[in-house]
DNA sequence: AGATCATGTAACTTACGCGGTTACTAGACG
DNA sequence: CGTCTAGTAACCGCGTAAGTTACATGATCT
């Protein structure tokens, strides 16, 4: 896979079941489709159960299904149920620094937590209903 | 050191030079204040002086000092010299994906090219002058 | 009840990036 | 020429995250 591949396969999965919200999928069928592990895959879809974004079920007929319709889940919902923190990442100003380091680090930790909040803004505009508007030929020939 | 660990060397150096312009500082005194290697510093520093904001000398007096004013170097400057691209890294879409991931991708990279740019725009607004304002005891005791 | 299928985790392995380190070459200056 | 510096290549060590194996738990079917 590539970088920020929990977030990539969230929406992917989230995307795809939005197209057919009462189908049950398994974790084996999801990783099929997105070229990782079934194991992988539940580790980030139970972030996305926590959250109350997905729903899981146990045994012969179980699997995952979004837990709401899908356009009242936005990308920001799923960004922040990962706990990505793409700009501002443990931006946590060194106490013991000199005094050119401390305003240093102050002034940049509030520029890039400012720019985090824009990005969460920007991705709460966008519903996962949004996002997957055709059917997909490569994943449902 | 931390995450984001070049940035901070980078501008932590800018800063320190920016209140005695015309000292050569080596890459052994600047690694013993930012308390890393003279190697790493050199890694770092050379970044900038291919972008033209710092000059270094060989030989006996050598060492490095600001190729330009203080207020002339913006955060912007520092960070894209060292292609950090906190934002928007490796952003290039998959282009054999099924319609949904293309559409995903293309959809969150948009975003994030954004963010990324006004990211860039915001460091744009504040120099090596502007971050250090006083002298620092820690370092210039 | 027992078999089977799925999630839910823990534990380990592998891959990769990056800072740190060593060792060397290339200039500059005394 | 000797010494000091930058400039670089090559390697080590560590942390993070994906991939993998293994197993426990619970739901459903026969």
């Amino acid at each position: 896979m590539k970088r920020n591949s929990r977030l990539s396969l969230a929406l992917h999965t989230l995307s795809h079941m939005a197209g057919d919200p009462d189908r049950m999928r398994t974790s084996a069928d999801i990783a099929d489709h997105a070229g990782t592990n079934p194991v992988v895959v539940r580790r980030v879809l139970g972030k996305l159960r926590k959250a109350g974004l997905l729903y899981s079920e146990k045994g012969h007929s179980g699997g995952w299904r979004l837990a709401k319709t899908a356009d009242s889940i936005t990308l920001a919902d799923v960004y922040l149920a990962l706990d990505e923190r793409l700009v501002s990442g443990s931006s946590d100003v060194e106490p013991s620094l000199c005094s050119v380091e401390f305003g240093l680090q102050t002034r940049v930790a509030e520029i890039l937590e400012d720019i985090e909040h824009s990005l969460v803004d920007r991705l709460r505009h966008t519903t996962i209903a949004d996002v997957h508007p055709e059917t997909c030929r490569y994943c449902n020939p």
